[in-house]
DNA sequence: GAAAATTATGTTAGCGCTGAGATAAAGCAT
DNA sequence: ATGCTTTATCTCAGCGCTAACATAATTTTC
């Protein structure tokens, strides 16, 4: 009578069969008999029974451990990437690892390393920049590895993103259509989040196609954020004065930016446009919803789970798979 | 010369030592003699030796996981509290396994067990209600348990979070201070959200220490968020007119009612005051910074994590831990 | 200076499962 | 009936590490 957790023998005992047949019940792997099949679930339901995850993952020299690599959870797009992950796995055996990087391709690569540890399923992560040690890492090792949001780079493996150039693009084109001239931009650090200098060059090319450029720009140094938007809408408009429409690197920024209008009786868009990025709940709550586009954070995710899943080896030749994004025409622009 | 990755063997021949002191200077644990320590993590540098957790699992029964049981990543609340734990992670070996419930026990049911396959070192859960199998579970099993955000209940061994009954009379007594009397309640489902409703009740104590009560009272059927909070303080005032302030279930269902008196031009807090719960970053962005709560997610993770750590095993008695809250004065109440 | 305590290391037996190959039983064509 | 394939099951070694105990070398104690 075992008091401890029970154990496969255990559930073989009382089944009256091997233990290699419990597991192949268990991982529903190989043939087996119906008759046999019956009595073996019944034994585990009887003694609630639970594979010991530890030792499948030595034995099988792999585990059910997805690990997930995030630059950061403060931002709110990230954990909505997680969720769609969650989502893709929360009917399977896997079972999400988290690690946040700071933004810190040395501490990705530490975090990394830690995980690989444990012989994960296979890797997700938000971006491409690694360091060499990662990348090497993440090459050798034959598991699977999804690197997310953008589709502007050569994947290890997959690629689950859009094109943030397009994006950047697409703001210029919906500006230029609704006959906007002088548009400027407002934007955060870009050494972290590349993927928002991939915008703004995309917005530059839009803008060069249409003859323009950019009119005034003006970059806060540090992460995005609401208060970042507002402050730095305001230095930009003490320094240039005549612009009639402002794209912000996100949504956050943007949020701000209108903000700062309501704080300044500007009247948006009538003396000034505002554009975001991501397509937040926040900036379709405000008095007038915000001009932005739709990226699909938690597609992003679940997709990346799902292709992963279906397949155990990698192909020969990297996948990208384009999420697309859509314009919010919104009340701001 | 071992072309896979090398095991604890490959250290321990190239080191001239045993095996087991390999492990005991990767764990650090018992005494060794400093040359000895050198020698070996030279050859664990030379070799780039990383422990294979599974079998370190297996033979110790009990792993370096963390399992992390969230009842949601939408709201930002939990991903903060998640940034937190991984905080206090991030230096040492272990590692955040997460899983989300959406708010359904029986999901956190599963989920637990099949985290209990691992034989997390803890695990950490928002809330303190679950299905009796899950409390058997994490009773049964001498593991580290922490319940965060609220200190209203006993804990199965530790609580980190503060009181959601006090900070709903706080905010009573914030605002009858503040000279309001017809105080209304804008709020949203309760079912998924115990801690509101706890606020909730707070919120009536005080009121009725001062002699009142909630003057109107709205509840929005589905989870919090902005766009609920505009259209719910709609709602609200067709049906009751004279009220002077509101208090939200949280910052975002506030942020919603501040957008709601921007659209209708209702100023705020002359004609209506608003109070929130929270004190995140967007409520603190508005034009007039929301008058709410802060709790401390991220110190609520950070302490739990921490405080599971320092000791492997439980206490006979509960322990609870007060990270207390702030009320943000602000400029809406 | 002998016994006891401490420090440093080695030896060995698993932890609970899976993979590979062996075996047995049944089905099928000839 | 005979060999050949397919299906269902079993046997058993071993994944890489740690716990427990054994041993050896050193220090402390009285």
């Amino acid at each position: 009578m075992p008091s401890e957790t029970p154990t496969l023998t255990d559930v073989a005992r009382l089944a009256g069969v091997s233990e290699n047949t419990v597991s192949r019940v268990v991982r529903n792997k190989g043939s087996i008999a119906e008759e046999t099949r019956r009595r073996v679930t019944s034994a585990i339901d009887q003694l609630g029974y639970v594979p010991n995850r530890a030792a499948g993952s030595l034995a099988s020299s792999s585990s059910l451990i997805i690990g997930v690599l995030l630059p950061s959870l403060s931002n709110i797009v990230f954990p909505e990437v997680l969720r769609g992950i969650h989502a893709a796995l929360v009917s399977t055996p896997y079972q999400p690892m988290i690690g946040v990087t700071d933004y810190d391709l040395r501490q990705e690569q530490k975090i990394l390393a830690s995980m690989l540890a444990w012989q994960p399923a296979a890797i997700i992560t938000a971006g491409f920049e690694h360091t060499d040690e990662s990348r090497r890492m993440l090459q050798s090792n034959r598991i699977r590895v999804a690197e997310l949001m953008d589709i502007d780079n050569r994947p290890i493996d997959l690629a689950v993103g859009f094109s943030h150039r397009k994006a950047g693009r697409a703001a210029a084109e919906h500006l230029v259509r609704r006959g906007y001239r002088r548009i400027a931009y407002v934007g955060h650090d870009w050494t972290a989040d590349r993927r928002a200098f991939f915008r703004y060059e995309g917005l530059c090319d839009g803008l060069q196609q249409a003859g323009l450029a950019v009119a005034a720009e003006l970059r806060f140094n540090g992460p995005s954020s609401t208060l970042a938007g507002r402050d730095t809408l305001g230095r930009l408009q003490q320094q240039a004065g005549d612009v009639d429409a402002v794209v912000f690197s996100n949504d956050d920024m943007a949020v701000g930016g209108f903000m700062h209008c309501l704080g300044d009786g500007i009247d948006v868009p009538a003396q000034l446009a505002l554009f975001g990025f991501n397509g937040l709940e926040i900036g379709q709550a405000l008095p007038k919803p915000l001009s932005t586009i739709r990226s699909n954070r938690f597609l992003i995710g679940k997709t990346a789970a799902e292709t992963l899943l279906q397949a155990s080896e990698r192909a020969v030749e990297p996948h990208i798979i384009d999420t697309g994004f859509d314009i919010i025409e919104g009340a701001t622009a």
